[in-house]
RNA sequence: GCGGAUGUGGCGGAAUUGGUAGACGCGCAGCGUUGAGGUCGCUGUGGGGUAACUCCCGUGAAGGUUCGAGUCCUUUCAUCCGCACCA
């Protein structure tokens, strides 16, 4: 008997799909059309089992649509741009494209054999010129259209290398390379008018209802939109120009509450006070130390400065409040000026208690009194609470109702407004680096800030630039930034920023539709192929990637890049989980055992020194001891000539080694910790290579292990074990099918009970699919692998049953299902065959067993007819032998009988 | 600090969405096949108790709602993701 061979066949059958063009896209007007799309991947130069993962969900999905009728575009790209490509230049020289470019073909080449059903001629990475400067192309549009503008804004700045540094450039407040104190500075940059859509982009939310509750959730919190009430205080010995200070608050019922006002150190008023008090200035100084995350300013301690200047409390003007400069209050957010109620915010309550101001309570629990508090009480907005301290509403009343009438309280008086708000900021796309889209605009002496004209596109990044000096080589190009004004015509100089990589990874999945045309998209592509019908991808994109993309699809709309249909682009949002693997943790020697003294003069006999060292999956091997995980070190085994395959001996090693004493100094212990379940990663060497993979197994291997167990939007753990015993059940099916092919036993009683079961597996797995629950559908094949090696039904059903369960597992394994198919005498190729349908009269159940609880117990069960009546059941269950037993003669309070489900009876 | 999620046997996980907890797989144990090992096939496998049973306990922890809770509510612990210049 032969055996199958994964090397040999999925080769051919990859072939085979390339001759026949399967999966080239096509406009076809009679056919339903279906876009699948996965986030495409950043080419670091290897792909990994996350990509794995990811690719072959989109593959499950795009291979059973195409089966089930529709016109499929899968297609991949890379997003090309950003800064690990300059970091190597910078590292070991060359140039970002020569490393980037060179990674896009290692990669691709890890990917094709996996055998996926892409469109491999819709292919482009975002540095390639004819697709960024389309990107330019949009950004002229925008320009035109007015969402596009320049302002200053801070970012993190190390003084010594004086260079811009991203976010995770910054460690602890300091600039990775130079480990220099990180400032913030403020530079003039560009952004993109994200902000005017923030309501729209927040409403549109209700219609993605095949997105994810939590993505929803989590971009409705990020855009967050506030009700609140903006009022101006009247300063009291400010300087020229401040006479009033605008504050901004959600919680205007807490005012009289306030005892103290507080502005960002970044608001106008703390510049105007910085030149005339050093102490103030010194503060401010301190302030603008360390990055500009969110988490870092949220985190740092909070620190006030008393600015001396008072204002009057708009309610009482005899009261006053100080003004104080604090480092927790954002200048992107409200007024950036705030009052402070420390009674009813733990962080004002913090800020009061540093500086001794007064927590005078506002309101109390409904039926509380006044009390001093020991932390600030902060019901829900929507609770009832008695006001102690109001000045608009009943004296009992929830927050929520307090509020509007606080904001009604203010207009009426004609003294402040009610203003709605958003946290979402405008987006900054200025980049001060060089491998990025660059920015196609010109800086001219006499017209000013100019776009480039579209004849000059693309504004090409020049190749003749060098890495070995921190900054911007775009900046310092010696003929690059000349150019000519399109305007005037006179001398001028170019636009060195460059744009986020967001940007790029914005607009790509229109850009499919049309890769190859001189516009950014084209119309007749565009109304066939959008939206993208399922994408599928990490959930670390569920804010930023997603929401720039909603965004950036209404611009594309408003130049006219885009149809109106297309402002939400992604129909259906899947987002996966991660894949783990195991950490191997061993030791290295760096001291033997000697004498040594400790602090109080006492010799002891220390057993050496070792330091902690991570193994690669290949470098361990890998075995269980009753159920618990072992890993000892390969070297240590080859070095003592044992053979890794000999489990015996494997163990035995383990057991003699475990207690021995500490090997030489240098050498490393042979005994290693498990530590279950991490993400993977470089640091702790814990990285699966799926080639490896794909070389012992074959991609149907990879493939059908990463679909199985776990459910796809949860992490799954990637296990040696799991993956042999993937390879052995694929191996399985194929004996078994081997064996169809080879059989004559004729038609039998058993055929119709395999009829059913076909049945009942072709729905199971078609539900499993479309309701992206993979891994159900692998546990419905698992079984019906089992009932196919157990039946003995005639051949001819046997053979309609394989067909049937080939073309069931071709999305996952679609090399395997093909080499079955064909063997079967299957029509074509399994990948152009229709899905296949289940019988309706096959699924149906005739009867049903009803477990039977007695008080939330299970103790007995009936079979009944699925469609006895309640009452006819009920007779049934009470005339149970066992029932009657349980029940004792106690008599029955009430009879639950839930049709098709199960009867609960209570005593 | 803020926002979002996750937690079920030795392990990955299932549970028709409030209705028999542990499907399916790994691992482990026994039997068979094989010259041995591996492969392959069959059977068993949450914990505890019992001569036996239709017994007791059990879904991170503690409370609650319900005839009935892994599922809903409250509190709490742990882990993961995001926080606007990583992609």
């Amino acid at each position: 008997m032969s055996r199958y061979e994964p090397a040999v066949t999925e080769a051919k059958w990859q072939a085979a799909w390339e001759a026949a063009g399967v999966f080239t896209a096509r406009r076809d007007p009679a056919k339903p059309k279906y876009y699948v799309l996965e986030m495409f991947p950043y080419p670091s130069g290897r792909i990994h089992m996350g990509h794995v993962r990811n690719y072959t969900m989109g593959d499950v999905v795009a291979r059973q649509k195409a089966a089930a009728g529709y016109s499929v575009l899968h297609p991949m790209g890379w997003d090309a741009f950003g800064m690990p490509a300059e970091n190597a230049a910078m590292e070991r020289g060359g140039h970002p494209k020569t490393w980037t470019y060179g990674n896009i073909a290692d990669m691709r080449a890890q990917m094709k054999p996996l055998g996926l059903s892409i469109d491999w001629s819709r292919e482009f990475a975002t540095c390639d010129p004819e697709y960024y400067g389309q990107q330019q192309a949009m950004f002229i549009d925008m320009m035109a259209a007015g969402l596009v503008y320049r302002k200053a804004a801070v970012v993190n700045w190390d003084p010594v290398d004086h260079t811009v540094l991203a976010n995770e450039q910054v460690i602890d407040g300091r600039g990775w390379r130079s480990n220099a104190l990180v400032e913030r500075r403020e530079l003039t940059q560009w952004f993109f008018r994200i902000s005017d859509y923030s309501g729209e982009l927040l409403a549109a939310l209700d219609g993605l209802t095949h997105w994810p509750e939590k993505v929803r959730l989590m971009q409705a919190n990020w855009i967050g939109k506030s009700r609140g009430l903006q009022f101006a205080f009247e300063t009291v010995g400010a300087p020229a120009g401040f006479a009033a200070l605008e504050v901004y608050t959600t919680r205007p019922d807490t005012l009289l509450g306030a005892s103290f006002a507080a502005i960002s150190p970044d608001h106008p008023l703390a510049k105007a006070l910085e030149a005339g008090n050093p102490g103030l200035a010194a503060f401010v100084a301190e302030c603008r130390r360390g990055g500009t995350t969110e988490a870092a300013l949220e985190t740092a301690e909070k620190m006030g400065f008393d600015t001396g200047i008072r204002v009057k409390h708009p309610l009482d003007p005899a009261r006053e409040l100080p003004v104080y400069i604090a480092n927790f209050i954002l200048m992107d957010y409200g007024t950036g000026a705030i009052f402070g109620c420390p009674a009813h915010d733990q962080r004002d309550f913090d800020f009061a208690t540093k500086y001794a101001l007064p927590i005078p309570p506002v309101f109390c629990a409904e039926g509380g009194d006044e009390a001093a508090l020991t932390e600030a009480y902060t019901p829900l907005k929507s609770e009832r609470v008695r006001y102690l301290r109001g000045f608009a509403g009943a004296e009992v009343q929830t927050g929520e109702e307090a509020v509007a009438a606080a904001i009604a309280h203010f207009e009426t008086r004609g003294i402040g407004k009610g203003v709605t708000n958003y946290r979402l900021r405008d987006w900054g796309i200025s980049r001060q680096r060089y491998w990025g889209c660059p920015i196609p605009v010109v800086h001219c002496a006499t017209c000013g800030v100019v776009p480039e004209a579209k004849t000059n596109l693309p504004v090409k990044l020049p190749d003749d630039v060098t890495f070995d000096v921190p900054g911007n080589p775009l900046d310092r190009h010696p003929t690059w930034r000349n150019c000519a004004c399109p305007k005037c015509g006179a001398p001028a100089r170019r636009e060195t920023d460059t744009m986020d990589t967001f940007v790029d990874s914005s607009w790509y999945y229109a850009r499919f539709t049309a890769p190859h045309a001189t516009t950014p998209t084209v119309t007749e592509d565009a109304d066939y192929w959008m939206n993208v019908d399922q994408y599928i991808g990490g959930i670390e994109h569920a804010i930023l990637h997603l929401l720039y993309s909603r965004f950036f699809a209404r611009a594309m709309h408003a130049t006219g890049h885009l149809p109106a249909k297309a402002i939400e682009p992604f129909n259906a949002l899947f987002t996966q989980g991660m894949v783990t693997h195991e950490i191997y943790m061993g030791s290295v020697v760096t001291e033997g055992p000697s004498l040594k003294v400790d602090a109080d003069g006492n010799q002891f006999q220390s057993i050496g020194v070792t330091r902690v060292k991570f193994y690669l999956p290949e470098e361990v091997v890998r075995i269980d001891i009753s159920g618990k995980p072992e890993a000892v070190l390969l070297s240590a085994l080859t070095d003592k000539n044992i053979d890794p395959a000999n489990r015996q001996a494997v163990e035995d090693f383990w057991a003699t080694e475990r207690y021995a004493p500490l090997p030489t100094v240098g050498r490393e212990l042979p005994i290693l910790t498990v530590i279950p379940s991490a993400k993977m990663s470089k640091s702790k060497k814990n990285v699966v290579d799926p080639m490896n993979i794909i070389q012992a197994f074959g991609a149907d291997t990879a493939r059908w292990f990463v679909m199985s167990d776990s459910p796809p939007e949860r992490d799954v753990e990637w296990t040696s074990s799991g993956a042999e015993a993937t390879s052995k059940h694929l191996a399985r099916v194929w004996r078994i099918a081997d064996e169809i092919s080879r059989a004559d036993a004729p038609a039998n009683a058993e055929d119709a009970a395999l009829d059913r079961a076909t049945a009942r597996t072709i729905a199971d797995v078609t539900q499993g699919i479309e309701g992206f629950a993979f891994n159900k559908a692998v546990a419905a094949l698992y079984a019906f692998t089992n009932t196919m090696s157990k039946s003995t039904a005639g051949a001819g059903a046997k053979r309609a049953a394989m067909l049937a369960m080939a073309q069931l597992m071709s999305p996952m394994v679609p090399h395997l299902a093909e080499e079955i198919w064909a063997m079967l005498g299957g029509a074509g190729l399994v990948a152009q065959a229709a899905w296949p349908k289940a019988d309706p009269a096959l699924l149906v159940e005739d009867s049903v067993t009803l477990p039977i609880q007695i008080n939330g117990k299970r103790r007995a069960e009936i079979t009944v007819p699925k469609t006895m009546a309640a009452s006819e059941v009920e007779k049934l269950v009470l005339a149970d032998e066992d029932v009657i037993r349980f029940l004792a003669g106690q008599p029955v309070k009430k009879l639950i009988v839930v049709p098709g489900r199960i009867v609960n009876v209570v005593v």
